[in-house]
DNA sequence: ACAGGATCCTGGGGGC
DNA sequence: TGCCCCCAGGATCCTG
């Protein structure tokens, strides 16, 4: 069978899609804005950032953790987080709009920035400046981005807690755009349990840790990440990624490096695939 | 401090 | 063929 569930966007899929619409947006003046849907995204979009955005011209677009950056010309901030089914794309104006399309930005030279999300957990916000998007992301407590994570920062972080792999990984405040899928491929790459505890890691492990976390998200990066079902980059083309899943998605099929047989188990509330084999269990290391 | 569960939401898939 | 129910999960909140 093939992967199950939805491809949820994490860093790779959120970089992809900025990589994608940059070119298309970046110097660009924005001449409307428009809410096609009655219905709203779980953080409200405000009137207000209707008429703010019109006319700003867009000066840069970048990434934080799972979040899009859009830098506006007058120093205001355009956030946006996919959430789990949130696709942003820039297309022409005549292209027929689909169903659960949120936000449209009329771009200059005739292009639409197009924000679709039918399960609505993603969200779009305004804010006033640069200072106020730091603080934004502050006040979540948005941690590190995986490229350029202090090893020692990671150490102490993994050694400050007795919560278990998988909830560390999954926490944007101990490390930013890591998700469900990453998180499991990460493991198994590092050869850890995803249940053993993060102060029971010795430096060595740790150290393997991170490396598998940059090396599956740069590999997942280099295939424009993973499509499952609904995830697509800013010009709707597929990532390719899910071909090279290890775990996620494989219950029940044969582990790539021993051919044990993959399992799937929940923990931190969320499904966790494993090779018993190449990962193994907490109670069988030995404790010192 | 942390685990576990519920919540939000929709579409796909399995079972009957 | 169709209907119902379950399931997927990012972030957040609540309880134990």
């Amino acid at each position: 069978m093939t992967a199950r569930g939805v491809s949820v966007p994490e860093l790779p899929e959120v970089e992809t899609v900025v990589r994608d619409i940059r070119p298309s947006l970046t110097g660009k003046r924005i001449q409307t804005v428009h809410q096609p849907t009655q219905c709203q995204l779980r953080r409200p979009w405000d009137l207000q950032w209707t008429h703010a955005l019109k006319g700003k011209t867009i000066e840069r677009v970048h990434r934080r953790g799972k979040w899009i950056v859009v830098d506006l010309q007058d120093q205001s901030v355009l956030l946006l987080h996919l959430g789990m089914t949130g696709q942003l794309t820039v297309t022409a104006p005549d292209l027929p709009l689909t169903d659960h399309t949120h936000l449209v930005l009329d771009l200059e030279g005739a292009r639409q920035l197009r924000f679709r999300d039918p399960r609505r957990f993603g969200c779009a916000v305004l804010l006033p400046s640069p200072q106020a998007t730091q603080e934004f992301f502050e006040q979540a407590g948005l941690g590190p981005e995986p490229f350029n994570i202090d090893p020692s920062y990671w150490r102490e972080r993994l050694q400050a807690t007795r919560r278990c792999l998988k909830a560390i990984l999954l926490d944007q405040r101990v490390i930013a755009g890591v998700g469900n899928i990453y998180a499991d491929e990460s493991l198994f790459l590092a050869r850890l349990h995803p249940a053993r505890l993060g102060q029971d890691l010795d430096k060595r492990s740790a150290t393997r840790l991170l490396k598998a976390i940059q090396t599956v998200l740069q590999r997942a990066i280099d295939h424009r990440g993973s499509s499952i079902r609904d995830y697509v980059g800013g010009f709707g083309v597929r990532g390719s990624y899910q071909e090279a899943f290890c775990v996620y998605g494989r219950t029940g099929k044969p582990c790539r490096r021993c051919r044990t047989t993959i399992v799937r188990l929940s923990l931190a509330g969320r499904s966790t695939h494993i090779c018993p084999r190449c990962q193994m269990a907490p109670e069988a290391i030995p404790q010192h």
